[in-house]
This record gives C-alpha cells, sequence and structure tokens, in this order.
DNA sequence: GGCAAGCTACTCGGATACACGGTGTCCGAGTGCATGGGG
DNA sequence: CCCCATGCACTCGGACACCGTGTATCCGAGTAGCTTGCC
C-alpha cells in the first residue's frame, strides 16, 4: 500500500508549472530544480500529458505546460495520472469459491468487505480532489518563503533566456 | 497504490471467526473454506497473530482465535496488520534539493502537498476505523443469506468433529 | 477402575525461492527556431 | 531590407534492462490429546 514515489515529482512539477504562466518548461529544467533523474521524471510527465494534465510542446524553447487553470487541476488528477485509477482494494468474489460458494446471482451486490473498501477509498479520493494546485502553490508561499513562487518564476525565466 | 492481497484473505477469515465463538480454527480449514493457499493464509495469519488480532493455540485441535469481541476488531486493524501502518506518501523532502533549495530550518513543518496526502490518509483510515468485524458479520448475514453466519458455525463444527 | 508416562499426529512459526510491477535508462521520431542566401 | 529554404539543435515519445517488494512455498519446533501399561 504505497504510493509510487513518481507522484510526489508529479505533484511539484505542476505546483512549478503553475508560476511558470503557461510558458513550456522542459524536462531538463524540472529536473534540474528538483535534482532528480531527468529520464525519470520525463515518464513521470509522459504520464500527465496522456492525462490531459499538460501539453507537450516540441521543437527548441518546447516543454510542458498546463493545460488548465491551476485551481482547476486537483491533486487526486494527478495522483490517478501516475498511479492509475484502479481502486486500492480487489476484491476477488472469494465467497464464490469453496465448498459453501455463495451463488452468483446472490452477488448483484459488492460484499460488505468490498463495500467498506470502497467507501474507504472513496474518502480518500475526496479528499484529494478538496486540494488543487494553486492551493498548493499559495501555501508554498504563504508557509516556506515570502515569495518562492515569484522567485520560482524568475528563475525559470533567466534559464529560458 | 494497490493493497496487498492477502488483506481481502485475512479480513474474510476474521469474519469466519467470529462465528466460532473463540473455538480455535486450524489454518487449513480456512484456507479449504475459502479454497485458498493454505502455506499463504498461514503468513497473513502470522501478520494476524504478531499484531495481537488472533490468538494462536498449538498442537491437537489447536488454530487460531479472536483475542478480543468482533466490535473491537476494526477493519483498519486487519489492514495495518497485513500491510503495515506506514503511511500511503513518502515525503522525500525534495524541497530541501536543488539549486533553490529550501533550508532545512524552514522544514519544520509538513509541505503542502505532504500535509493534502496526510489529511486524504487520515480520511482513508478513519474511514476503515468505522467499521468492525461484527458489523461485517452482521452484513453478511443480512444481504446474502438467511444465516450464513450459523451455518458457517455449524460447518465448522462437523469438521472440528 | 483410575492414573501417569510415552507416543503420535497435528498445530504454528520462521527461513527460503519465484515472479511481477515499479524504477531507472536509453535511443529514435518529430518540430520549432536560427541562420544564410537570394530577390 | 524582406522573404524563404535549409539545417540544426532541442524537444518529447515509446521501447528496453534492473531491482525490490509482494507472492507462494517448504520444512522444523512445539504442544495438546490419545493410547497403553501399571497400580
Amino acid at each position: 500500500m504505497k504510493l509510487s514515489g513518481g507522484v510526489e515529482w508529479a505533484l511539484h512539477c505542476c505546483v512549478v508549472l503553475s508560476a511558470a504562466n503557461s510558458a513550456p518548461v522542459a524536462v531538463a529544467r524540472l529536473a534540474e530544480f528538483h535534482d532528480v533523474s531527468t529520464t525519470y521524471l520525463a515518464k513521470q510527465m509522459q504520464a500527465l500529458s496522456r492525462a490531459g494534465i499538460v501539453r507537450s510542446t516540441q521543437g527548441h524553447s518546447g516543454g510542458y505546460a498546463l493545460t488548465r487553470e491551476p485551481s482547476k487541476i486537483t491533486v487526486l488528477d494527478i495522483v490517478e495520472a501516475i498511479d492509475g485509477t484502479q481502486s486500492t482494494f480487489a476484491c476477488t468474489e472469494i465467497r464464490q469459491r469453496g465448498p459453501m460458494a455463495t451463488p452468483a446471482e446472490a452477488c448483484v451486490k459488492p460484499c460488505a468487505i468490498n463495500r467498506a473498501m470502497i467507501s474507504a477509498d472513496r474518502a480518500w479520493r475526496d479528499a484529494l480532489r478538496e486540494v488543487t494546485v494553486a492551493d498548493l502553490a499559495r501555501d508554498v508561499d504563504k508557509d516556506y518563503d515570502a515569495d518562492v513562487m515569484a522567485t520560482v518564476s524568475g528563475w525559470l525565466a533567466d534559464e529560458t533566456a
């Protein structure tokens, strides 16, 4: 029950991209900024691209940019893009097996165990859906430094220049 | 982000054990009932034993039994026994890395991303804590058959005899 | 008949192989920009 | 001076190895109950 490590990178990258004002940022820049593997981060960004969260621009001075307002991108979107939308619990319907198997026609509804898991999974996703990239960016400014986002923005501009 | 498959087995086993009235049930019986691997199920039961959820009795007519009332055993207890208590998200503090690293003394509090994840994790665990083994057993009776629990209890008695 | 010692068979427990998914990396296809020549 | 063709360097994208965790299994240690012999 561990989340893929790439999720953290993807989240941080989305926050940084929200400071770039829709200007494309190359993977190499993002990787350098976070001091992580460029190639592996590229894999995560591809997943974000496939999920429609970021838009890729090729060629010189290309890169990735958010496709919509940071306030319209939830943490859940990013998590599901990287880690998949599959539920945390996969019911194998073992009640239909064994000497006292429940007949299949009685199994139209998920069993109590599965329901509890689905409910918990829903609570988890709901919590993640509550937080947007814009929230993350705002909290970063508020909590850690006076204007990290502005500094990041400037750093991105310098690097691009 | 997938839960260990053994969690499902452990949950079902705890429900069955709640029908056994504290009488020890061997792993072989549980495995036969669910039609799953005996040896692997044994591993899960060992984890439950280590967590103090079940008590093992050795020797002839030994086996596993719940250590406390089914209403005092939550789904979360079982999940954490099998899958560990570690959080779903492991913050690697990448904000302290790279050319614009945040100084460590400013990182006394978890970052916004980590906080969102912790909050979601908490919501998930809270939901699992709400459901007990007694609830599961009751719902099994209510939803699927007239008195599955009684039948299970009788089956266990027959097998033991 | 009652009791105790020994044996048997059944139980759990931890240590040991195998497999799949995540982790990490690489090179190729595609494209926008810069440049240089011509009009 | 302006426009266009060409080349280039930089970008993403998918295909390819490696490793760790979970999956599955086995055999050994320990104990409760049955059997049997004795008192």
